[in-house]
DNA sequence: CTGAAAGCGCTTACAG
DNA sequence: CTGAAAGCGCTTACAG
């Protein structure tokens, strides 16, 4: 960070004033063209780099954008930062990331920091925490510093702000009937993450499919470092479990191998439709049928409507986007009309 | 960004110097309590968040670090970052990520955006790309502007900087060991990553064990969208294989499917083993037995050598870990000792 | 204990 | 076409 050449630098050496040094390496039509050439080939020549925050300090936009996730480990959380860097860095903006690790404590840290550091607009993911307590004190300073704010994937209703998601409870519920339709006659719905807005949603939406199918409902919630093997064996023996809808890729890969390891066979003995579109699905065995959550998509859409909010390009009131997403078919779910030939 | 209020505006309201506000608010000795009690309070009421990019500007370092990677989907990746952000909080300074995506191109302009956006130091881990050529005029800015750098995992020889890595040639020799030492009796190396440092090492280690043991040696080169089927399959029954050594995660991963989908038995028919302790590694069935990178560790031990060497704390010549790491040993490959029962 | 002043490296009206 | 000057929001010797 030291001994950077500097505008006033260049202007002593060519013995011109730093208003024209400025101008010329911003092709400013004011300068001759042989000034400008001749000040930006001594710029280059001193390997010259223009202070940011210096630029910064003037114009009053950094162009760049925090992002406060609650994780990166999860498939989810990677793929959809890797559309947010993507996004970002095609249209000319950094991002700043941090990790909340769930807590509100961390991410109102996270809060205080990315302000000060001037960004231009917040990306957020919320944590588990502030999702279970719906705690949002800690998110004040954005709003009292008027900072754009983009709420992906993990959002809360109560805070107004742009949005984008996907239609977690709808998707629950195409994903249980679409369990039913391949020929599941009781269906679960498993969750190793609680309290988080995504799960409320999808155990909403599972909830009213199973109604209208006229089913009986079956809830287990679980803690994914230690899974239930025996409830899952009793489920399936005694209860007659055919089906599970699992919250997130991770809790359904844990159902499936449970399953396996009982001895039962999937999907002949069990079917399981689970969230997220992970490396995991794609490789497990029997790979796993799944509701594409479009986590790049996810990204790159919060960076665009951030991007496009702080440019002015938005109406005034919050735009909320909710993805249309599908469901991927794969060899965990059965062939809807069963085939003689499997 | 908009209408904060700022220092001048303090001064204004309680009618005393901007100096005074400032020193007041730093805890300068200088002010009298009252006065300090006056301006925080004044502070507080009016959510008053100092303007980095200001105070920057007179101090001269940003307390944020850049980091390039070539990817964040990868395990590895996305682990190791995980160490950096957490290590960096813990330590007080911010990150801003830059993804090379494997290219030269992209990773230049990541450290002309990541050196005038003023970080104090820059971490990275070379693209493919970057390795496979040897190239490295791109990162001239990063010495000819003095920025310290410290490069991880995948790192090149003939830069001067400081490292973290692990000893990769030494972990596929012992990794190769293990398979031939649990009963294999020829081995081969698959990889899915050619052109990396770590790849060479890599496969330098498995020849080096093989040539050791005097068994013979096969290298097979894939691309990870375009498993060879066929060929592992002939591997297996005319070439007698019955280890592999993958050079990664997913690389372990993919050679295990083929393997099991054409009906073959691990670790019977064929032990494994991989780089990279994630989290397919754990689910998989069988699990795979691996060598543990370390990702978090390695994360953590760059921002910290990166901390040290901005705050100077570091001797003159460059440090260089070798990170000690150990084989994970799952399902992929059978017990050292083969048991009757198992 | 408080304040005036210079300066960090830029940009940008405004003169000439 | 070029330059002098003000200012972005801070910090920090230096006076008083």
């Amino acid at each position: 960070m030291d001994q950077r050449v500097t505008l006033k630098e260049l202007a002593r050496l060519l013995n011109v004033s730093i208003s024209t040094v400025s101008k010329a390496l911003n092709d400013s039509p004011e300068i001759s063209p042989q000034t400008r050439k001749r000040v930006k080939e001594l710029a280059a020549l001193n390997h010259y780099v223009p202070n940011m925050l210096a630029q910064n300090l003037k114009t009053k936009h950094t162009r760049t954008i925090g992002v406060i996730i609650p994780a990166i480990l999860p498939h989810f959380f990677a793929e959809a930062l890797h559309g947010i860097e993507t996004k970002a860095s095609e249209l000319g903006y950094r991002i700043i990331i941090c990790i909340s690790n769930e807590s509100i404590q961390k991410e109102a840290e996270s809060v205080q920091t990315l302000i000060k550091g001037q960004v231009d607009g917040l990306i957020m993911s919320l944590s588990q925490e502030t999702q279970a307590k719906t705690e949002i004190g800690h998110l004040q300073p954005i709003f009292s510093h008027k900072v754009p704010l983009v709420l992906f994937d993990r959002v809360l209703n109560q805070i107004e702000c742009d949005k984008v998601h996907i239609n977690d409870s709808l998707q629950a519920e195409q994903a249980t009937m679409a369990l039913f339709n391949s020929g599941c006659k009781k269906i679960a719905y498993f969750s190793g993450i609680s309290d988080t807005s995504v799960d409320d949603e999808r155990k909403k939406g599972y909830l009213e499919a199973v109604k209208n199918l006229g089913g009986s409902r079956k809830v287990v919630k679980f803690d994914p470092r230690d899974f239930p093997d025996e409830k899952l064996k009793k489920l399936i023996e005694t209860r007659k479990i055919d089906g599970i809808l699992a919250s997130d890729e991770l809790s359904a890969i844990l159902v499936m191998k449970s399953a396996l390891n009982s001895g039962f066979e999937i999907p002949e003995d069990l079917s399981v439709i689970g969230f997220t579109n992970g490396i995991m699905s794609e490789h497990f065995r029997p790979s796993l049928s799944t509701v594409d959550q479009h986590a790049e998509q996810q990204g790159k859409l919060a960076l665009e409507t951030m991007v496009d909010r702080i440019e002015g390009k938005l109406p005034e009131e919050y735009v909320e986007y909710k993805l249309e997403t599908s469901i991927i078919h794969r060899k965990s779910t059965r062939g809807k009309v069963p085939q003689l030939t499997d």
